[in-house]
DNA sequence: AAGCCATCTGTAAACGTTTACTGAGTTGGC
DNA sequence: GCCAACTCAGTAAACGTTTACAGATGGCTT
């Protein structure tokens, strides 16, 4: 692993300066026979151009980052799923951190802007402190939030609504006839907490149920956690007809006991999840899920990214994305229809002539 | 955003030079003194250290990438989480490509490497061919290859062993007393399926069953591929008792299949599926799938690499990891237990005092 | 034929660090 | 009290590019 070529090895071999050799490889306007000894020259000697030391002369990078609190989370993949592509066509390549929803790490990577080693941040913090509006008030790069932020902070901001993503679960559970529904909800201290909280007591109250306590019960934001919260339930209020779950994970728990306890889905009990989760199409019964549009969030958080990195002068936005109920069997009782035709047979698929792209696994025999 | 203070701006303000700046700022033995007064104007101008400049003088940029075929694969998922963790504790940060199992941009990805804005790569590569081990060969940093790679190629490498993955799902499914086992396929031309299609045929043979053409049926690696070839096969061998699936998503597509078509499973068809992802256990009834280890692939190819960092002369290495047979519903008829103990109830879980890591949704009420 | 302009190329500085080298000042040995 | 040795700090070069500027060359115009 010698040390590449450099724009001076290739002077040197094409007889021309490093000015000439760089404005060649720049496409500025130069004498043909130069830019045809200049080339020869770069080919002949493999040379790649050194991202490092162009980076520090232009003081762009090509690099944006990520920064999401779990890496294994779905949502934040379907986010990261849309943003590589928009990035990688711009030209951009995609730095990933996950912070393990620690503030002292997202601190961190807002500061360590000043770094210099991206061009903007996407990020999206599961409690916005004090000290994170200062760091961002300060950050050396421009900086996109997915998730709420207090208004009037000067920064680009995509949100969710998951306020009204409560609504249109329970409005649907409501109109199904469901008096007594319970809400399993994650750590109030959390954004999405919070807010679901306090949206499914405002939905009640609009749908003229009453608000109980009893029917409310709080743990983490996994599948272990959703199947402990609803045993609980059961126990406390064996006759809940419905449940409305902060996420997809605890629905699924809530799945798994309402079966071992001999409940009917959604005959007996209700069930809406929340994040529309690939997960969600997958359970059986399918989940009846809240789309908070995970996807559709990192899509115009990359684009208020693209667009601020061109124009740095202009006044910062907020998107917000709309939910939307996507019904399945868990409260309509209805298996959707298959999303696929099955009676058109992949032609030629015998032949394996199938285009290839993404496979699941990757593998090697063991030979 | 005006132009942050750089070692000069601090040298100036602490009135000593920049190199004593620049040893302060690394540790190196100085005086007392001179520390102190460089830590002051440091932290009064709110300096970062550039890593771009420091990534050129010092040849390192402490970034390590990953490249996959698919980013929303969750076999590839299940490696960045391994993957991401470690980096960050050995001080590097992670770079994320997306191939999309385009050969070009795979060896795009090789070649880049002489840009340098990386010190090492983990690639997964969906195909390996001459150009790709051309370039490999002359790659300007460490790789390691997670999948199979030629005998003898000159580079650290992490495989899985599907071979044996698929002969224990075939002894599993004989032992249970199946006889007629199809094989739902990937794309023959892909590592995965072209090695998935011979093991089949291999354990078969070692079983002393049959090999029958028309038991296989080859599509993509996609739900909808899965549940187009089981429909196909059920036409074609209605007696089917088994179906071995290249991977849990084909597997998911059979299993939608075999529900409408009413044959029970796994009384009537058994199913296996492979990778063993998160899917897997959230279907119903609940997949048996062969693990091949993504989230050790992911972990070895890490720490093959770190290694090699360290020290960049020593032998190439190649791990092999072993292949683990999952046993869930859709072979055994038995839910397996549920993965947690109800009886306990999160402690305080009414008072919200969940310490709350990872939510599993960013959001915003839409004030 | 002189001067001008256009076109191209080379020189050198700059981006923000790290670090080899040198020299100044201090300490200590004898 | 002189010289050696040591400690510390400053100067300057280097990492590999881009680019402002100036110089060279040649072709036109007049």
């Amino acid at each position: 692993m010698a040390d590449g070529p450099t724009i001076n090895t290739i002077a040197e071999r094409a007889g021309v300066s490093i000015a000439s050799v760089s404005r060649v490889l720049n496409g500025l306007p130069t004498r043909q026979e130069t830019i045809r000894k200049v080339l020869a020259a770069a080919e002949e000697l493999g040379y790649v151009r050194n991202a490092v030391a162009r980076s520090l002369k232009s003081r762009r990078t090509n690099q944006v980052a990520f920064a999401m609190a779990d890496i294994g989370n779905p949502v934040y993949l379907a986010m990261v799923r849309q943003i590589q592509p928009v990035l990688k066509a711009a030209g951009y390549r995609l730095v990933l951190h996950s912070t393990d929803a620690i503030a002292a790490d997202e601190i961190d990577v807002l500061h360590s802007l000043g770094e210099r080693y991206v061009d903007g941040l996407i990020m999206s913090p599961l409690r916005v402190t004090e000290a994170h509006l200062e760091t961002l008030k300060a950050a050396r790069a421009p900086v996109v939030i997915i998730g709420s932020v207090p208004d009037g902070t000067r920064v680009d901001n995509v949100r969710a609504d998951s306020r009204t993503g409560v609504r249109l679960a329970l409005d649907h559970l409501h109109a199904l006839g469901r008096r007594r529904i319970a809400l399993v909800n994650g750590p109030l201290d959390t954004v999405p907490g919070a807010s679901r909280g306090a949206a499914y007591a405002e939905a009640l109250e609009e749908l003229g149920l009453p608000y109980d306590d009893g029917l409310v019960e709080i743990g983490d934001f996994y599948r272990a956690d959703g199947a402990r919260a609803v045993a609980a339930l059961l126990a406390r209020r064996p006759d809940i007809d419905a449940l409305m779950c902060a996420n997809d994970l605890i629905a699924l728990g809530a799945l798994d006991v309402l079966r071992a306890a001999g409940r009917r889905v959604p005959e007996d009990v209700a069930v809406v999840g929340m994040d529309d989760t690939e997960l969600a199409a997958a359970s059986y019964p399918s989940l009846t899920s809240v789309s908070l549009g995970s996807a559709e969030r990192g899509k115009a958080a990359v684009e208020l990214l693209l667009d601020r990195l061109q124009r740095g002068d202009r006044e910062p936005r907020l998107v917000t994305v709309p939910p939307r109920l996507v019904v399945r069997a868990s409260t309509s009782g209805e298996e959707p229809a298959l999303p696929y035709d099955l009676t058109t047979n992949t032609p030629g698929a015998l032949a394996g002539a199938a285009p290839g792209h993404q496979s699941s696994a990757q593998e090697g025999g063991a030979g």
